[in-house]
DNA sequence: CTGCATCCTCAAAGATACTG
DNA sequence: CAGTATCTTTGAGGATGCAG
C-alpha cells in the first residue's frame, strides 16, 4: 500500500558529486562485492558452504559443470576476500576444508534479500525481455 | 546481540539437488540479476536515475570516464530487463529521457541492503585482501 | 543530440593434461 | 585428494568515425 514512496536511508541515496570522479567507482566497495557475487560461482559456492562445510572435490562433484580450475580460481577470491576460509588437514591423501567464515556468514542476510527480489520479479523481466526483443530489428 | 543464527527464510535456504545441475545454475534468476548489477556501469546508471530523470548526454556528462558505446549498451540493457523506461521526445534535435521505471525503483531497496552491507564490511575486505596477499607467494 | 558500426585489447572463463 | 600449468575461447569494455 505504501511502495509509492519507499524512503530507505543508504549509501545509496547519499548525495553525489557530479560528474562521478573515476576513482569513485573505479575502486567502489559496492561495485567490488557485486562483481564478485555476480561471477558465475562464488554465490553457487557460498550457498553450498551455508549450509555445512565441504571439501575440494566434494565441491567439485557437487557443482555439475564446474572445472577444476574454476572451482580452485573462486576458492581463491573467496578466501582473499575472508568470506571463505581454507582449512588443510594434514593426512595422507590431504584433505582440505572449505567453510563460510563469519564475515562471508554475515553477507547471506543481503545476498537473500538481492536473491528473493531476483526471484520474485524474474516474470516481470522476462516479460520485458520477450517484449523489448520482439520490438527490436534483432 | 543475537546474530549467531540468522534463520531468514529465503530461496537461498531453501534445499538444493545436489549435485546442482547445470541447467539451474546457468539459467539462474539470481545469478543473472547479480551479472547485470555486477557490471561496470548499470548500478551507477540507476542510483542517477533513481534521484532524477535524465538525458542522454546529460548521463554521459555525469559518469567520468563512461564512454559512449558503453553508456548506449548499459541504457539498452536495463531497459530490455525493464528497470529503466526510455522516451522519445520528437524535437530538434532530438532528446530522449530515462527514467527507472516502477520494476527499477523496487530494486533500489535490496540493492541498497546489499550495498550498505558491501560499504560496512569493506575494511574487514581489505584487511583480509593485505593478509592472504602477504601470505601468499604472489 | 543520440546514437550505431567497426576495430581493437584484455581479462574472465573453459578444456585438457599433468603433479605432490 | 587437491590442486597447478598451458592453451584456447569468449565477451566485456574502449576508441574512433559516421549517421539520422
Amino acid at each position: 500500500m505504501s511502495d509509492t514512496h519507499t524512503d530507505v536511508p543508504s549509501v545509496l541515496t547519499a548525495p553525489l558529486p557530479i560528474p562521478v570522479p573515476l576513482e569513485e567507482h573505479r575502486a567502489c566497495p559496492v561495485t567490488d562485492v557485486l562483481r564478485r557475487a555476480g561471477d558465475r560461482w562464488s554465490v553457487l559456492i557460498m550457498i553450498l558452504l551455508g549450509k555445512r562445510s565441504y571439501r575440494f572435490n566434494e565441491l567439485h562433484r557437487s557443482i555439475e559443470g564446474i572445472s577444476q580450475r574454476m572451482l580452485t580460481r573462486t576458492l581463491r577470491g573467496l578466501e582473499r576476500d575472508g568470506l571463505v576460509s581454507r582449512t588443510v588437514h594434514p593426512s595422507v591423501p590431504p584433505t582440505v576444508e572449505y567453510d563460510l567464515t563469519s564475515l562471508g556468514r554475515t553477507f547471506l542476510g543481503p545476498l537473500s534479500t538481492l536473491a528473493d527480489w531476483a526471484v520474485l520479479h524474474d516474470p516481470d523481466i522476462a516479460a520485458a525481455r520477450e517484449r523489448h526483443d520482439a520490438h527490436s530489428p534483432h
